[in-house]
DNA sequence: GTCTATAGGCAGATAGAC
DNA sequence: GTCTATCTGCCTATAGAC
């Protein structure tokens, strides 16, 4: 198994465990975005849940649009430092791959969209701050596939046609297009089918 | 190019075009939910588009539930036609599967995404009759796929591993994936350089 | 069929007490 | 920091005239 996400509510630069009424706020925001899409949910289904009133999240937040954007830079944020914590393992290129293929069916598990993913679909709607910061992601995860496939390519242990750049952008609109696709179905194994084979259209190995 | 696509304000079976005022809430609201979301649009916003007001909505669509179902109906329908319109054509099955990519790629020149992609990740928030046309309308893409799969298979003109059915869901994914992704970007070359290697990676052609 | 008028609710947001 | 109270606006939806 390669997962071990970090818990929501964790920093991931200091892996401290963060528990004030903000990172609550966020924790629940974010499964909502996540289940519902941003503009599905309101300050008064995160009150609701968190037991406060919605005059208590606007100290924190002041509108929905920080909190969106609070709510990306924190995702983004665990996301890199997961993939940082897929390169210090040193394993080979398609390892890395499949265990970034598990980080996507660990968000699935919880019946839950990747958070960007919910966000590229409502983009249009978006405030200019969230989509700025979904592009970044999108962006850190593009380069972060595209090196690993290259490394792949120079030892050797991968061979895919084009360039690497595409290839990236394939697994990962891929994944993120799987999951979208599981999950009204509730069907994990459906998400784990298409991974092995986007994986395995760029190891060769067939 | 494997395009002409139908316009929406026509009745895929009969070919009829219709003018009233019932297709041209559909029109209004198609493009709406493609662009912004079924939660991010108001019988507001049509009436404006279509200089009524939104009680005449109600008379042709009571709620927002009807209108829903009829726009995934429309669609579906739509969308059926246009497969069977594939299937005439009598072409080889890896052209089909290009054709049915091109399909997807004119949506997004439009800068629209897939209607029931855009729902699927409203998913959780839509009303039991539109979840279960926004089923179907991917079960019967899965089969239309698994068939092309099937026959490219049995006539030595596709080779790909796995079962055609996990190859379909692959395909269907990743191009709905490939959408979500593009259109952040306003790149349709980002959607055919993934489609393109969705394609290659069950027809053998490597 | 389309209109005016309006209901009832919920959205995001703010002022100010504690 | 969290509360009560309140505001304004938009939402879906309905009644009833034309």
């Amino acid at each position: 198994m390669y997962s071990v996400t970090i818990p929501a509510a964790m920093t991931a630069t200091t892996g401290k465990r963060e528990t004030g009424t903000r990172a609550r706020i966020l924790d629940a925001s974010e499964r909502l975005v996540q289940t519902r899409g941003f503009n599905s949910f309101s300050y008064a289904d995160v009150a609701a849940e968190l037991g406060v009133t919605k005059a208590s999240l606007h100290y924190h937040f002041p509108g929905k649009a920080e909190l969106g954007e609070a709510l990306v830079a924190r995702y983004a944020e665990r996301f890199t430092a997961e993939l940082q914590r897929l390169d210090a393992d040193g394993s080979a290129p398609a390892t890395k791959l499949a265990a970034y293929a598990a980080l996507y069916a660990d968000v699935l598990r919880q019946d839950r969209m990747c958070l960007c993913g919910m966000l590229a679909a409502e983009y249009e709607t978006l405030p200019p701050g969230m989509r700025e910061e979904i592009l970044r992601f999108f962006d850190a995860n593009q380069r972060w596939l595209c090196q690993v496939m290259e490394s792949g390519r120079a030892d050797r242990s991968m061979s895919f046609d084009g360039t690497a750049d595409d290839g990236a952008r394939t697994i990962l609109g891929g994944l993120e297009g799987a999951m979208l696709m599981a999950r009204p179905y509730h069907d994990v194994a459906r998400f784990e089918a298409a991974a092995t084979r986007l994986i395995a259209g760029v190891t060769g190995s067939r």
